[in-house]
DNA sequence: GTAGATGCAAAGTATTTGCGACAAG
DNA sequence: CTTGTCGCAAATACTTTGCATCTAC
């Protein structure tokens, strides 16, 4: 089983305050990307006093060590998503919005590979695709 | 050989102004992908009194209709490139933030596959390369 | 001549930060 | 205890917009 949040803030030496357990426990749970506005909703929800500048720190910092990954999807605001032992790209449904997750190792070996013939080591990458439903 | 900016405002009927003409002119010459401030400099070396919002309304409508991209790289301000024929993504130097154009065919066709395997069509995709050069 | 473009300053978003009070380890 | 965190409000960074004036076609 994958560790929680908070079990990967205690491996990282990473101070659990109230509100980060909240922060946590919320992102442990989303199975979607939400940007900060609708973190703080959520967390807002649970306890309405915790600040958005903490939800700013908070996700800033989890970033930092590893716990979460940014998105900046076109034209949107950052979102965020736990980082998990599985690596995925993104396909982005243009009309609803809608996020779909997919993994493919033979891209993963090519980016590698344009990497290498320009003499870098492939740090990370970013691939985002944007389509439409096709009409079956 | 290629159509200039201010060839491509008039074949897609964009008026154009002193102040596009001097942009266009500026984005052509670029080699690089400025942002918007980088821009702005570039351009008030040639016309001073050329406004910040225009150069921001400009970059707007020439990535509308078509003739610039812009791209959101990692952490870093939007930064505009001119659209030429050949397509291509981006390897960013995650040391001196230089940045790199390569093609890769087999790529392209495996995102096209990807999406059609979720039964998108794919209309656009983003690809970034994060490296660090190796030590030869 | 007229629709659309510009410059300016003000207003919007998204995000960060200084500071005094407070809490985790 | 002490160091780091929190909430708040102010500050910053980037981008858009209302309005009066001006200009390309």
């Amino acid at each position: 089983m994958q560790d929680s949040i908070e079990q990967k803030c205690i491996k990282k030496g990473v101070k659990l305050t109230d509100q980060r357990k909240i922060i946590a426990k919320v992102m442990s749970e989303a199975h979607d990307h939400p940007d900060v506005d609708e973190l703080y909703k959520r967390v807002s929800s649970i306890d309405p006093k915790i600040s958005i500048a903490t939800v700013y720190r908070t996700v800033k910092l989890f970033e930092e060590v590893g716990i979460l990954t940014k998105h900046e999807f076109k034209g949107s605001k950052a979102r965020y998503e736990e980082i998990n032992e599985g690596h995925h790209d993104h396909l982005i449904d243009l009309k609803s919005g809608e996020i779909i997750e997919f993994v493919d190792y033979e891209i993963e070996k090519l980016q590698k590979k344009v990497a290498d013939k320009y003499g870098y080591t492939l740090v990370d990458h970013k691939l985002e695709l944007y389509g439409v439903k096709k009409k079956s």
